[in-house]
DNA sequence: ATTGACTGATACCTTTTCGGCATGACTTAC
DNA sequence: GTAAGTCATGCCGAAAAGGTATCAGTCAAT
């Protein structure tokens, strides 16, 4: 045999009006049921918990431990629909987000000081991943969003451009480039070792770059798929490189950054990239949060 | 509307079993009510929180989070009981005890020790009174035990002997008698300045020492109620002083304790003294762990 | 594509539980 | 001694819960 809710609730009624009339009179009910309410408890429990003197009721010893934990039981109890609604309209939960190292730096911080600003109760899981990786962590829901470049599938994923940025070109500083007074256009780069974007790895780059800029691929002298990586090389001086503007805001040294002339200005964008068939409510606001924010 | 324990543990089983058939084979019923049950749980508390698809059962965010705080209410819901009938045999709980100061002190840690082995779950509080402040606050209930002097009303009061000591002659020791090899007689103290008891205050010793050592009242330079305060005057050289053999662990400089000859060897008693009308059940432990020490 | 197996929801009925009223048993106060 | 107050008990009607049968939808195998 055991208790219910509705016990516990009248004995801390009784255990505060010392009175059985009284005390059903605030549970909105009458004496008799409440008296043999606080009986099957005491049954229940296994020990006498009110002392009832037809003239006063006291708590027993085991009454007043016993009433600790239930209201610390109701107390939980009354909490907890609140608590599941706030997780079922999605203003608290968890959001794992994936995003791309360091074409991402410049803006993750702002994006993060929006959405803690708007949702304080939503929790924002980081995770550092290429594109590939997050369209496969999207698929197996690894993850609920990521910070990525397209092309996306848009039979199973939404996005939502989130960041345009120029294409530059990163040199030694001492290469006499680094001295140009215009924008970069490819007869410069005639005869330049190039630090290139892997084909497979880094498909977005890859192909924007060749878009933008017809080159001769046999001057390429190494093969990354890291913007990070890129800007060591060009340190390095071992050739130079095509990077996000972004790459900027990381401190490599001795690397300078040159405008190119591209058709586009800003070629280079970052998509929000969700699944289409989501369950998890805290997207939803996180996604309404940034509706309006271009970083 | 609110929900039930009973409709938390359909939640944790379902949740368990992610299988509503299985679930309610645990719980020792069919797979409809058990249905139901969760369906008014979700109306209850205001969200979805399980996710069916007529082939496989999945917890919501909310069902997740609204499920951790089942787990906690159900814990303390099944812990409570045992809790109550702990509190209830005794063998948990709280026991306020009372102790005269100085007479006390060599006891009272074998007590404590005495009792911390066999009842670790009793808490005991500790309160410094004479036996008059003993009785009027077992009366008042604000203490359940005392270790007191008698007498005491057997009306009201149950006791019993706990320990026994010698009367002996507090003097200071560079006084005469401190090189005495007997026994102390009344007639050694023929002339002896007295530090005595107070008749009101310190009734017990008062008489007792009346009855042992008949002496003459006029030579009493001063009147005190605490055996403390006698020790000082004593070492202070103001008199001699007949204390509880317990005295002799309290450490205080120059004084020198003698034996007294009296009718009886150990006249001075300690009585655990308790109220016959108490509700405490922890005190009928603690008097039963306390039934065969002598201290 | 059709069929059979599986699973949760629903309809309906029976049993149990719960609350309310009337009243009893007991204590306290005047 | 009587009256007022308080908790417990007996009884009844209403509400709730559980069980059986069945429906509706999905998946897998032929």
């Amino acid at each position: 045999m055991t208790y219910t809710l509705e016990q516990l609730r009248g004995l801390v009624a009784v255990a505060e009006e010392l009175h059985f009339g009284r005390a059903a009179a605030r549970l909105r009910m009458t004496q008799p049921p409440l008296s043999r309410q606080i009986q099957k408890l005491e049954a229940a429990v296994g020990a006498q918990l009110l002392e009832r003197d037809t003239r006063r009721v006291t708590l027993t010893p085991a009454g007043h431990a016993f009433l600790a934990e239930a209201r610390r039981i109701l107390s939980i109890a009354e909490a907890a629909p609140a608590l599941a609604q706030r997780v079922s309209s999605g203003f608290r939960g968890l959001v794992r987000m994936a995003f791309t190292s360091a074409s991402t730096f410049g803006i993750l911080g702002r994006l993060l000081n929006e959405l803690e600003a708007r949702l304080p109760e939503v929790h924002l899981e980081l995770y550092e991943m290429v594109t590939r990786e997050q369209i496969d962590a999207l698929t197996g829901e690894d993850i609920d969003l990521g910070l990525a470049r397209p092309p996306f599938d848009p039979e199973l994923f939404e996005s939502r451009l989130l960041h345009r940025e120029a294409l530059l070109l990163a040199v030694h500083e001492d290469h006499p480039l680094a001295g140009l007074d215009r924008a970069v256009v490819p007869a410069d780069l005639a005869t330049e070792p190039l630090i290139f974007h892997s084909q497979r790895k880094a498909r977005y780059f890859y192909d924007l770059v060749v878009s933008m800029v017809p080159l001769a691929q046999e001057r390429v002298v190494h093969t990354v798929s890291q913007v990070m990586t890129m800007l060591w090389l060009v340190s390095a001086g071992r050739g130079v490189a095509f990077v996000p503007a972004s790459a900027r805001l990381v401190g490599v040294p001795g690397v300078a950054f040159l405008p190119i002339a591209t058709p586009i200005a800003e070629p280079v964008e970052l998509h929000l990239l969700w699944p289409r068939r989501s369950h998890n409510p805290a997207l939803a606001r996180v996604l309404d949060a940034l509706e309006h924010v271009m970083l």
